[in-house]
RNA sequence: GGGCCGGUAGCUCAGCUGGUAGAGCAGGGGACUUUUAAUCCCAAGGUCGCAGGUUCGAAUCCUGCCCGGCCCA
């Protein structure tokens, strides 16, 4: 009987003798009075004072994992959140009936079991079962025992076949939880203030990327999905929250890679009165100490490599660091024809359409990104690539800014925000010339932001980082979509 | 978008110098009252991703397409 189809008529016929012996196969509730690890632990607890009469009796219930039948007697281990419990069911102590039903279970179904906790002679913590119940009959198969999912597409497309049968799945996304519960504790112990901003706006600014489009029908208008927090945030700067984070989803509209998605979750920060090395410190901070209470360690094993998060990481200016990976020094090649000459006599694939930010962003990318293995901030950007940030005092043509790398990936940006309303109106009209020059990715004007800017902002720091990079990072992962339950898959028909 | 690799039983995989598809696990039947990747015996299980082509004959060779992976852009 092996087919599909046949596994799943023969888990059916099962179901129909369940009913026609009066068992309800759905039933609403459980009997449960302990998880597995707190049965096993109940079970620890009393021999540890001395094994007194009567073995504490405990219901557990969970998955079916495995089921080893030896004729009047069978082992099965029940499954849930906690881990595992081995449950040890006799004919002699269900009775003939009972124990006769165990033929209508299969792997996967969900069973409670009620008894007295024992060792087994291999010393297994093990309930010896008096009753079971049937808890959720489950109709097709679960993934190999041993093997479990292998198969990339089908963990991605089924991510509940994934975690169910690969443990390595289930801690990855627990890690992720605790280390987005660690952020919002150690930005709330702060003082910051969690707020919520659109996700649907009449303009996409904060970053240059391509917007997703959707229409709303009652307004009649075309509405973007937001490409970044930034803009939202800093408004409640300008209304004197004065310290706000957002964590949330964005959704840009290119192409997917090992360390790109199109939707993904990142977190912003922005502190009045607080200035691009503040931010860098709490940036270090935040990440080193969600991976001490997260992992227990700030060291992490990423390939190759064993990344210290633990503080300070390293910092170096974006020219030297580009000009030691790369001889190029920025300064030296000023011009957009400049620079492209260069970039092509070095065989780096380039479009001859792009602006001079654009290509130097690509020469970063090219030689200094990968090299970047040991968590490092690269400081002080060139204004043309980052129209949002404050110029730096003394050093024309730069900006307070700098960008987090960590295992040869981009995980943060941040700047002295720019809260000259003047200035900031000159860079967008800036990036609207090179849009309507032929660029598709640059920062809009928007409208609504400046003149939140022209009531006035405080000198402010603010910070971005992607969470589900930073995920990667704790979990050591090398692709983004095993950080994230239910990767964007083309649709199969 | 380009190059390379993969898609065979529910799952994990073999078979790919063309000759009519195999194993393990799961499932079915049987034995077994302390097993734990239980063990032992028996029987069963397949649109070989899809569509064409070459051929007496295609899982295998060729072409196109679909889905996925890796690398590059």
């Amino acid at each position: 009987m092996p087919g599909e189809d046949e596994l799943i008529e023969g888990r059916r016929k099962k179901l129909a003798r369940l009913r026609a012996r009066g068992v309800d196969p759905y039933p609403p509730r459980a009997d449960r009075t302990h998880t597995a690890a707190a049965a096993v632990a109940a079970f620890e607890g009393w021999e540890a004072a001395g094994s007194p009469p009567d073995a504490p009796e405990v219901a557990v219930a969970g998955r079916i994992t495995a089921l080893r039948d030896m004729g009047k007697a069978a082992f099965l281990d029940l499954n849930d959140a906690s881990g595992r419990i081995q449950c040890y069911l006799k004919k002699d102590l269900l009775g003939d009936e009972a124990y006769a039903g165990l033929a209508d279970l299969d792997l996967g179904d969900f069973l409670s079991v009620r008894g007295r906790l024992f060792r087994t002679r291999t010393r297994q913590i093990t309930v010896e079962a008096r009753a079971y119940a049937v808890l959720a009959k489950a109709l097709r198969p679960p993934p190999e025992k041993f093997h479990g999912i292998e198969d990339i597409e089908t963990r991605y497309r089924q991510r509940y076949l994934d975690l169910m049968a690969n443990e390595e799945t289930r801690r990855v996304f627990r890690t992720r939880a605790a280390t987005i519960a660690r952020i919002r504790r150690f930005l709330d112990d702060r003082g910051f203030v969690e707020v919520e901003t659109p996700v649907l706006q009449p303009e996409a600014g904060g970053a240059a990327a391509t917007p997703f489009v959707t229409h709303h029908r009652a307004l009649d208008q075309d509405l973007y999905l937001r490409i970044s927090l930034e803009l939202h945030l800093k408004r409640l700067i300008v209304g004197g929250l004065d310290k706000v984070y957002e964590m949330g989803r964005l959704f840009r509209n290119e192409g997917i890679d090992r360390t790109h998605v199109p939707e993904f979750t990142m977190i912003e920060t922005y502190e009045a009165y607080a200035d691009y090395h503040d931010v860098m410190r709490m940036a270090e901070e935040l990440v080193s100490t969600v991976a001490q209470d997260v992992l227990g360690t700030t060291q992490v094993q990423f390939g190759e490599h064993v990344l210290e998060l633990a503080p300070p990481w390293r910092r170096i200016t974006m020219r030297e660091a580009l000009a030691e990976h790369s001889g190029i020094d920025f300064e030296e090649f000023r011009t957009r024809e400049h620079l492209l000459a260069e970039l092509q006599r070095r065989g780096i694939e380039v479009d001859p359409g792009w602006s001079w930010g654009k290509l130097l962003d690509e020469a970063v990318s090219v030689y200094v990104e990968p090299q970047l293995v040991q968590p490092t901030f690269l400081l002080d950007y060139p204004k043309e690539i980052s129209p949002l940030a404050k110029s730096k005092p003394g050093a024309p043509g730069l900006v307070e800014r700098f960008e987090a790398f960590a295992a040869g990936f981009e995980l943060g940006n941040a700047y002295t925000e720019l809260n000259d309303p003047i200035d900031q109106r000159e860079r967008l009209e800036a990036q609207a010339r090179l849009k309507a020059a032929g660029l598709e990715d640059v920062e809009t004007l928007d409208e609504d932001f400046l003149a939140a800017l022209e009531h006035g902002m405080p000198p402010t720091g603010g910070f971005g980082m992607g969470i589900d990079r930073l995920v990667m990072l704790l979990t050591g992962r090398t692709q983004i979509r095993e950080v994230i339950l239910f990767p964007q898959m083309r649709r199969r028909d």
